[in-house]
DNA sequence: TTTTGATACTTCCACGTGGC
DNA sequence: GCCACGTGGAAGTATCAAAA
């Protein structure tokens, strides 16, 4: 057992399973490096193990992730640093280099995982809820693909981090970030798969949920990844991607990362918040959901030219490439980018925020006014706002401008706010069980399709996949958004998922009311 | 030799000083 | 001697990445 072993005195070899294997790093106060490893014996106790510069390459050919071996005599040292070791009653460190005795140990002979509870994955629909919280949650999921950011530019510095598509099972999309060692180390091992035409299932351990793009995963100092991990759970998800290839592609093609919020979020079965409230609250990290009327204030929507993917103003022409230097982004075009004031009111107050581009156009596609149309007519749209409510997000603009004299606010997750003919529920707050999961609702982005009635949609299967008319992405016969983030193939030649758990298997099951 | 963020900002506390 | 207050260093914590 790990807890015997606490000096170089004895002669001693201890049976252990390898169940981390973190990234090389430089050492604080020296040119060198090291490479931390846990490993943990068959009582669960868990040891901090390290192998230093010269060593780590030699050390790390022979010990694999989740496998056991005998391991004797390695140096043990008391542990100087404030920093809880894995175990905390075990306040030692093992240094592991050429002269330690490791041995396989045989396949009959693993030590099984016996601490469930720090492996639970966190469902996707949870991560909204943990936005700015810096909860360190594991999850897994397919990754579609790299997004070109490089870098990201904080203060002065350029910090190399690497963004993901992901998605889970039910195809709600997200990104995650990978920081420096990670984009180093586990991003160019994710890239290489992707260049080689597959998608990669990723599982990733004590990640934080941010609100980047709505949210987003990030990496943490201590995070930890397995690209392609060989364990049960991930066998679903694998057979699952292996049948929704088509989908997949479908899905980097429509860029649906940019719906993680409403996705995520699921504005019908969020809390709202009254308007006249949102002065007093605390909003920067996650924002609060309101239901309201909106006007446009601005006389003629008012746009900036930017970088597609990063949003960071550039002083050059519309539609131009080049490499933006504010995110690195290699193949960067220069894009209009709409930034629109409005007034949101219900009927305790009013409130001004900015809409920008991405839900500025999602206003477009909810009134069915023409995407990216040279000059739109505010008056017209404003019209067609007004026959509506809607469900927005409204964070607090941390921001400071010169001349700025009150707070501001920036909305996001704009969507229409339609009846809902079923109740439909949300994992809320509570802790309660998984199974209370909402059915999917469909949101049509297209007015002229149906009658207004139809806008939420429960039964996908019922719509005709015909007349395409009218439709805001251009050669697709997609045509609507669910709240879950989905965009529903229509034409029904991919079978959507039905795991265990996705929405459609087990529509009502529990509902809350 | 070798240790799990770095840094900017905030709060806390010991200590010094001056007034009473 | 006690208290209020200021100061500096230590200790703790919040932030790091939205768009003008």
């Amino acid at each position: 057992m790990i807890t015997h072993i606490k000096d170089n005195k004895l002669e001693w070899t201890c049976k252990v399973r390898v169940v981390e294997k973190r990234n090389i790093k430089d050492s604080e106060f020296s040119p060198n490096k090291y490479r931390p490893y846990i490993l943990q014996d068959q009582v669960g106790t868990k040891v901090f193990a390290m192998a230093n510069s010269r060593d780590i390459d030699q050390v790390d050919r022979v010990l694999d992730l989740n496998k056991t071996y005998n391991i004797s005599n390695a140096v043990v040292l008391p542990s100087k640093y404030n920093v809880p070791p894995p175990s905390p009653h075990y306040k030692y460190i093992w240094m592991l280099s050429r002269q330690t005795y490791i041995e396989k140990a045989p396949e009959s002979d693993q030590i099984e995982i016996l601490n469930g509870q720090e492996d639970t994955v966190t469902a996707f629909y949870e991560f909204y809820n943990l936005i700015g919280t810096k909860t360190p949650i594991n999850f897994m999921a397919v990754v579609l693909e790299k997004m070109p950011r490089e870098y990201i530019s904080v203060r002065e510095t350029a910090k190399t981090a690497y963004d993901f598509t992901i998605v889970n099972e039910e195809m709600k999309p997200m990104l995650l970030t990978l920081w420096g060692d990670f984009a180093i180390y586990q991003g160019k091992q994710i890239i290489s798969v992707l260049d080689s035409g597959r998608f990669p299932i990723i599982l990733g351990k004590r990640v934080i949920v941010n609100n980047f793009n709505g949210v987003s995963l990030s990496t943490r100092f201590d995070s930890i990844f397995e690209v392609n991990p060989t364990n049960s759970k991930s066998e679903t998800l694998k057979k699952w991607r292996d049948d929704s290839i088509d989908l997949l592609k479908r899905y980097i093609d429509l860029k649906t990362y940019k719906n993680a919020l409403i996705a995520l979020a699921y504005p019908p079965g969020q809390l709202k918040t009254k308007v006249v409230d949102i002065p007093e609250m605390n909003i920067q990290e996650k924002g609060v959901w309101v239901e309201v009327d909106m006007r446009i204030i601005d006389d003629a929507p008012s746009f900036y030219i930017g970088c597609d993917y990063c949003n960071r103003k550039v002083c050059g022409p519309e539609g131009g490439n080049y490499r933006c230097l504010d995110c690195g982004n290699p193949h960067a075009r220069a894009e209009k980018k709409y930034k629109i004031k409005v007034e949101l009111t219900d009927e305790t107050g009013q409130i001004v925020g900015t809409i920008f581009d991405e839900d500025f156009n999602r206003l477009l596609q909810i009134t069915n006014t023409i995407h990216r149309s040279r000059s739109i007519d505010i008056a017209k749209l404003q019209a067609k706002l007004d026959e509506k409510k809607f469900f927005c997000e409204v964070r607090l603009d941390r921001r400071q401008f010169p001349g700025k004299s009150k707070q501001t606010y920036t909305i996001n997750g704009v969507c229409e706010n339609v009846k809902v003919s079923q109740s439909v529920s949300v994992q809320g707050n509570d802790e309660g069980p998984s199974t209370e999961r909402s059915i999917i609702r469909t949101l049509t982005f297209d007015e002229a399709l149906e009658e207004h009635e139809g806008i939420i949609n429960p039964a996908i299967e019922e719509r005709s996949g015909g007349n395409d008319e009218g439709t805001s992405i251009e050669g697709s016969n997609i045509k609507t958004l669910s709240f879950d983030g989905a965009i529903q193939q229509l034409d029904g030649n991919i079978n959507p998922p039905l795991e265990e758990g996705s929405p459609q298997e087990k529509p009502s099951k529990k509902r809350k009311t």
